[in-house]
DNA sequence: ACCTGAACACCGTTCAAGT
DNA sequence: ACCTGAACACCGTTCAAGT
């Protein structure tokens, strides 16, 4: 697995293959299949160690936003540190398998703030399909780069806007207001669903 | 286009290749490099399309807040009528491109209801990608089935979690708040993240 | 138990050749 | 202008054979 990440992060997910992955590790590309059932169950493992990242280590203070802002905060950061990879997590069902833990701490969380399990239900499953769906587009934007000049490539802000003017005159004026600094205005999405959990 | 969509809905994205649509089309596989530089460029005009579809005549009424809701609606259920090919949206950049329309209705409702500009840019993106992630996530799901039974086979619910209650207490609480309607667990969340939009 | 290598049924794309 | 078909360099996976 140690290797196959490792090409996937080099190579990109496009182009990991079992041959690339035998070449790699100097065996046969059909050795794989003693250890897993196939290319999918390898990705699949990739990817539940991915959302597993630090999942256990996730802080407890006594500023329960703050904990579930770090905690969706650092699942865009494993995603984000393999960018080729991280559209696959959308193979998982979402909210389950490797996600346990973390989806505990967090409607944890929620629950110590004094929210009633009907709004943290609502929340939670906001907040998650939101990171999610910032971090994958940010990352695809982020993959592109990597698939042109290998790894450690960076990718721009994941939306430069910048619109025909005379078409589109209301999106010309929040296009200033979209931040540059992706990881800023993920934040700040984090923030505004947040807005008014109690405390 | 019209023919490699048929392939996609009914074999699904993973079956489609030009070899494919070269035999529903009764034509060489090669035929297409007339009129498409590659797959890949096929399946961008694709997606394009499902992005597009219905943005020309997104409403306007005296409820901006209601029209905003309409608006991603409406890119949730184009997205969901063609599951397979749904997550290939991340290869284009979010808010861009096809996404022009949609994009200036919904930030033109939110200029509409009072909202600032620095506000509405945040809000529109975490709309955005929140509808992106929760889409393709059910997107996901449903993909499962169309390619185990063909077109017009059904999903589950795209979160019906049922945690271990002994290790993740507090997942296990509200794991019955969380919706098995996925439409309406969908707009819960435009919901929140509209909350306190202006009037 | 684990690895090898041939084989099968596929890919996307290029290019010379046809009409 | 458009289509064909051979060809190239790839795939994932299976299976009989080896150690």
């Amino acid at each position: 697995m140690a290797a196959a990440m490792q090409v996937v992060d080099t190579q990109g997910a496009g182009a990991f293959s079992m041959r690339a992955l035998g070449a790699f590790l100097e065996c046969d590309p059909t050795a794989m299949y003693r250890h897993f059932t196939g290319k999918n169950a390898l990705l699949d493992a990739l990817v539940d160690s991915v959302v597993r990242e630090g999942a256990a280590t996730l802080p407890e203070t006594d500023d329960p936003r703050a904990d579930i802002r770090e905690n969706f905060r650092q699942l865009r950061r494993s995603l984000l540190a393999h960018p080729t990879l991280a559209p696959l997590v959308l193979r998982r069902p979402p909210g389950v398998g490797a996600y346990w833990e973390r989806s505990d701490h967090a409607v944890a969380q929620l629950h110590r703030a004094g929210m009633d399990p009907v709004d943290a239900a609502n929340v939670y499953q906001t907040l998650l399909f939101y990171t999610l769906g910032h971090t994958l587009s940010e990352a695809r934007q982020l993959a592109r780069a990597v698939e042109r000049e290998g790894a450690g490539a960076e990718g721009g802000p994941v939306a430069a806007v910048r619109p025909p003017e005379d078409r589109h005159p209301d999106l010309s004026d929040v296009a200033p207001h979209l931040r540059d600094d992706n990881e800023a205005q993920f934040l700040a999405g984090l923030d505004l669903i947040l807005r008014d959990l109690p405390r």
